[in-house]
DNA sequence: CGCTTTGATAGAGATATCCTATCGAAAGCC
DNA sequence: GGCTTTCGATAGGATATCTCTATCAAAGCG
């Protein structure tokens, strides 16, 4: 039963019988009767049948739901199991925003000193991506925003305060003193791509102090745009904690950005399950005793 | 994995291999191999094992729990579907404490109006029986004490506030005016058995009104009280909505017991599961619209 | 010390699962 | 419009799993 609702999570999340039997390390037939099976017992169509997946019908929405829940509670016990029976040990797998990879370092850090046998994963994704990827259960925390979009049913713990700082070239005229959002009128930038939410929040700010954006270089990876502005006259937009790690030479230089002087909340996003196993709890210990917030 | 996961929530409920098995509707060989293979997966022994049951590890313990949520979970997503089916329908299985037996028919009557296809089993239960039933899966939801004694992880709806009168054969010389706690000192009682909570609840007002309460019939059942009260020179105490029934004729009268007027919230109790069921979603809706509370 | 209770073990038969190979329908493409 | 590709369903056979009956060994009990 339970691998038949592993299964239907793979077809429900990959949209594709191949692909989700793929994942499931089975062939299609095999999952395809998974899917049969499960609506023989179930009693209901969960799935629009035709030549080709067509999506879920309304029960088989409903039914995910309760899928996700039972898949990772089954999880669950089995992860805790194991630490009861070797201590603290496994994978934990962890989507990260960009622009807060730098801080993933602290947290396995602090988490790994105390528990040498936990090995990470860490994947760089939108906040959204990370989102969907804690309800599909193929991540067990994200490092993401926590006050601008909305979470759903999650747990989370603040970690840090993003503040945004400009990044030029040494020399670039604008990094003599502070910088005022309204001042980006015509500097050429470039930006992570909109897709991104810390995009999404810098062109909010710079819409506020009436400035159009219009970035002539776009890219998903914060080194990207770094490698740009080392190379070249541009300007990037970054917050502290993620402009950090290029500013150890003198090639670089940055300066706060003010008026606002604008703050998001990032911190660790974990699925809402009472009890938490105890390398989420452990995880989330640590992510509490390294927060900078209260 | 969750009918090993019924069998070991089985084993934990009957605290033995053969009771366990014919519970479940299956051998006993088979379900010491479920168990076993269940350790396996895990990892873990769950069952002090010897030549008889000996309670569960600790590990046993926490998977426990889990196994609960799992097995609960699974039950769920099949009534739901079912209920997505052939509309709401199926067994809703009620345990209820001897003092709201009959509330129950209320609460059948509002709830079996709307939904037809809906079957009810009711038993007569403790309350401690009742959380426990709760617990272990055996029942959908309770009617039971709200106020006095620890519920857990559960989900109330208050329904009344019982109050509680003197029962006694008409004529009785204690029936001509409200009658306080503290004139029971030397009546000649039938009441409930101790390990029901509404007598505790009694003995509680009877200990602080100064009266030591040494009854001369206990039973677990009201009827029996009352017919033991109808057939000779006893009295009783009960609360009003559990005594009504009885007062229909002229051979019995009752009147309020003041000083204090005590009250106990009597109400729905069900596992806390979000989302609900249809069916329970629709009996606590019923509940709700039956409340006298807020 | 013999009897009962309790759970584990062995072996056989029934079921269920999963694979490979193949088919048919719809979609995409000149 | 006909050809090709893609996608999921179906058939059949090998393998694994499950569950039963029968039996055994250990512990509890008088």
């Amino acid at each position: 039963m339970i691998d038949k609702l592993e299964m239907f999570i793979a077809l429900a999340r990959e949209e594709h019988f191949g692909r989700a039997a793929t994942a499931q390390g089975v062939t299609q037939p095999t999952l395809s009767a998974a899917i049969k099976q499960l609506e023989d017992q179930l009693g209901v169509m969960l799935v629009w049948r035709g030549s080709r997946y067509r999506g879920l019908t309304p029960e088989g929405q409903r039914a995910l739901d309760w899928a996700r829940r039972i898949v990772g509670d089954a999880r669950s016990l089995r992860q805790e199991m194991r630490a009861a029976r070797e201590g603290l040990s496994g994978d934990l797998r962890l989507a990260v925003i960009p622009t807060a990879l730098t801080v993933v370092s602290d947290l396995t850090a602090s988490f790994g000193a105390a528990h040498p046998n936990v090995r990470f994963s860490v994947q760089s994704k939108t906040s959204v991506e990370i989102l969907k990827m804690l309800e599909n259960l193929e991540i067990d925390a994200g490092l993401t925003y926590l006050d601008n979009e909305p979470l759903g049913r999650v747990t989370t713990v603040p970690l840090y305060s993003e503040r945004y700082v400009l990044v030029a070239k040494s020399g670039h005229p604008l990094l003599n003193s502070p910088v005022r959002w309204a001042d980006f009128a015509d500097v050429p930038l470039c930006l992570l791509t909109p897709d991104m939410q810390n995009r999404r929040i810098i062109n909010q700010h710079l819409f506020e102090a009436g400035v159009a954006v219009a970035p002539q270089i776009e890219a998903s990876s914060i080194v990207v745009l770094v490698s740009h502005v080392s190379q070249s006259n541009w300007a990037t937009i970054l917050p502290v904690r993620a402009a950090e790690i290029f500013l150890k030479g003198d090639d670089l230089g940055s300066v706060p950005i003010i008026k606002p002087d604008a703050r998001h909340v990032v911190g660790l996003v974990a699925p809402h399950r009472e009890p938490f196993t105890p390398v989420l709890a452990a995880l989330l210990d640590s992510a509490k005793s390294l927060s900078e917030l209260s």
